[in-house]
DNA sequence: TATCTTACATGACAACTTGTCACATGTCAA
DNA sequence: TTGACATGTGACAAGTTGTCATGTAAGATA
């Protein structure tokens, strides 16, 4: 956690150290990123740094957890525009997101660099999934699925969310298409929807 | 890829480096891994670790292939288990990858050590799943699945796929029980199965 | 056998990196 | 004015990486 010597500067200078910071780790990957640069970036001398933060995790783990709200935020207005059904999560999400990048709203594109940049690495650690997971599982609305118990719902949750992540993060890496990208996750959701199981007819006629 | 200086190294001291090497990314996250101590460990000159391989990318890539191969023969394993049933694939190739770590089979602690440390980071793209998937798809047993189209059988090894992946990262991370993160894959293929979507059931009386 | 050629081994080196620490400079209360 | 304390600062030790000139060994050639 960053020393209250840090909330107590002054807002520019805090700004243009975390935009510092957030460039850098936007350009390498978490074991590449120089701290030396960050602080040459920000004008701020070596020794001030670490009077703000103990470490690179320490200032790592302060810049993500500024864009989790945002990330918070998106999730929650996608599961107002999908009505609260888990099932039009998924590509409400995975649009509004990709819209977001392309409008660089919110600073989501230097989110998504980062990750990108960090692969997972310690995203689903840093980040509290479990916390929007939780969320969603409490706004979501349930009629019209067959999914009883809450274990059934959070394991349904888990899917669809970490199937939205991992298309997410596919498009942002340039692996595949969003177009691609789009079609398998919307494919995913129907097998979901609908199950992939033959179900045997019973003849009641 | 290592020079072929490295490949014609008499076989111990070969062997001796890429102990070292594995310990060293076992022990630490890619970021701070230590040439340094590799090169101790395995008591080889600096120069001539720069002589094998380019650089610590270049080390890393060529002992995560080196479990890659191990991963591809536990999914065979597992999918002649499962009868080539994707539905069966996901319980039965995380147990046999589990039992493996127990018996540190092939060196699968490692493997997983070095993936833990390294959460996802590359571990996705160093590693041929794509590959790995393509082979499942070839083998598998389509019968008394309703799963038409080469589009979506690849939709459902991926999401099947991924979920089992997702699971023993959990478990060997430690951050949550084996038991209750086996019953949470088992819970998602048993939707996955049936599908979460209330029918209008037809009335055909 | 003498010599040329090629492959490989080696550690000193420059150019970085990080975190610390003794000291300088502010700022507010008495 | 004087202290007490928070904050700013850059030189520093100890570490890192990748390079490169030089040394050595082994094979081919004449």
């Amino acid at each position: 956690m960053p020393t209250n010597t840090f909330f107590n500067l002054p807002p520019p200078k805090r700004e243009k150290l975390l935009q510092a910071a957030a460039a850098e780790f936007t350009r390498k990957p978490y074991g590449e990123v120089s701290i030396n640069r960050i602080i040459q970036a920000a004008e701020i001398p070596r020794g001030s740094f670490y009077q703000y933060f103990s470490d690179k995790t320490d200032l790592f783990r302060h810049v993500l957890r500024g864009y989790d709200r945002q990330l918070e935020t998106a999730v929650s207005k996608s599961l107002d525009l999908s009505g609260g059904r888990p099932l039009d999560l998924p590509l409400i999400l995975f649009d509004l997101v990709l819209h977001h990048i392309q409008e660089n709203h919110d600073g989501f594109v230097q989110f998504l660099g980062i990750l990108r940049q960090n692969l997972g690495m310690d995203a689903g650690q840093l980040l509290n999934l479990p916390d929007i997971m939780r969320q969603v599982w409490h706004r979501a609305d349930w009629t019209g699925l067959n999914v009883g118990s809450q274990e059934e719902q959070l394991a349904l949750l888990d899917l669809l969310l970490s199937s939205t992540g991992q298309s997410l993060m596919a498009v942002c890496c340039g692996k595949a298409a969003m177009e691609a990208v789009r079609e398998r996750l919307s494919t995913k959701i129907a097998l979901i929807r609908r199950g992939v199981e033959i179900k045997e007819e019973p003849a009641t006629c």
